[in-house]
DNA sequence: AGAATTTGACCGTA
DNA sequence: TACGGTCAAATTCT
């Protein structure tokens, strides 16, 4: 456990350091003529936010109210993503000696999301990871049907990630996303190999620096923005995304204000400092 | 033709 | 016994 959370401690750290890095250059970026890479940008923040604050979600949970499912944040339309840990409880001691692949419902630990679709889309945004559909079903009282996917991958690799689609009932933009299981595939979420890719790329520019050093190459990114579902086709496995990665809105990811870039820098400077500080 | 999706049935849990 | 998660055959897509 404490392993655990050395670990989950240093995810966070990272998370929030891209998170720092992603934002100092999108301070440099915010241009009206660089409105993909703010963009891009921004879902790559946004990303590494959700990402941190799941795992201080889970870690405070662990720690006070575990096998105790917590309540859902409410979905926000100021949010463009909203996410919670949910553990349910570990039935492991009731139904071990079971066949791993009946019919029986999974007990596993869950994580609820709550993402925006697209304007004008009727699907969530892409999460990164491949999928496939396998069940489609009306739940009593609710509007909209419940959709299952487990991961494209299970057959190669008895991965057992699985998740469950449902528009919120209140919210018709706000999809409410359950994962189960986890991905023992070594699939990698392309949104966080993206992430990866540019935090790799912000290493060599220090966002202190200033000048031609500091910034990433337009056309990189606009070509990233701008690819095509099929981008992601994975020749390994011909498996073909049916959703476009990053494709949120500017409405939906530029949920802060974002003068910061013009008067708060200092004080978010600030903040970022003494928020590390008590990390570390 | 193979992959992906749809959909009715099955079955475990509450 | 109703509900909901999963299976698998049928259908559609590429």
């Amino acid at each position: 456990m404490g392993e655990e959370n050395c670990w989950e401690r240093e995810v966070v750290i990272t998370e929030l350091t891209k998170g720092r890095e992603l934002m100092c250059q999108l301070q440099k970026q915010f241009d009206p003529m660089k409105q993909e890479v703010c963009q891009y940008l921004s879902v790559e923040i946004l990303s590494s936010y959700d990402k941190a604050l799941s795992l201080l979600n889970g870690t405070a949970l662990s720690g006070m109210n575990k096998g105790k499912q917590i309540s859902n944040p409410a979905p926000s339309s100021s949010t463009g993503k909203l996410e919670s840990l949910h553990l349910l409880a570990d039935a492991s001691t009731k139904s071990s000696d079971r066949p791993c692949n009946s019919r029986k419902r999974k007990m596993v630990s869950r994580r609820t999301e709550y993402v925006h679709a697209r304007s004008g889309e009727e699907v969530p945004p892409e999460d990164g990871y491949s999928w496939r559909k396998y069940g489609h079903k009306y739940i009593l009282g609710a509007k909209h049907p419940r959709e299952y996917y487990r991961c494209a991958r299970r057959r190669l690799s008895s991965c057992t990630a699985t998740k469950m689609v449902q528009r919120s009932e209140t919210e018709a933009s706000v999809f409410e996303v359950i994962y189960g299981g986890s991905h023992s595939c070594g699939q990698e979420s392309k949104l966080q190999q993206n992430g990866e890719l540019v935090a790799a790329l912000t290493k060599e520019t220090q966002c202190d620096e200033v000048g031609r050093g500091g910034e990433i190459s337009e056309s990189y990114f606009t070509e990233m923005v701008s690819t095509p579902n099929t981008s992601f086709n994975n020749s390994s496995t011909g498996i073909v995304n049916s959703n476009s990665i990053l494709n949120m809105t500017n409405s939906d990811i530029m949920t802060t204000p974002t003068s910061a870039h013009a008067e708060g820098n200092s004080s978010a400077e600030d903040l970022w400092t003494t928020f590390f500080s008590t990390l570390k």
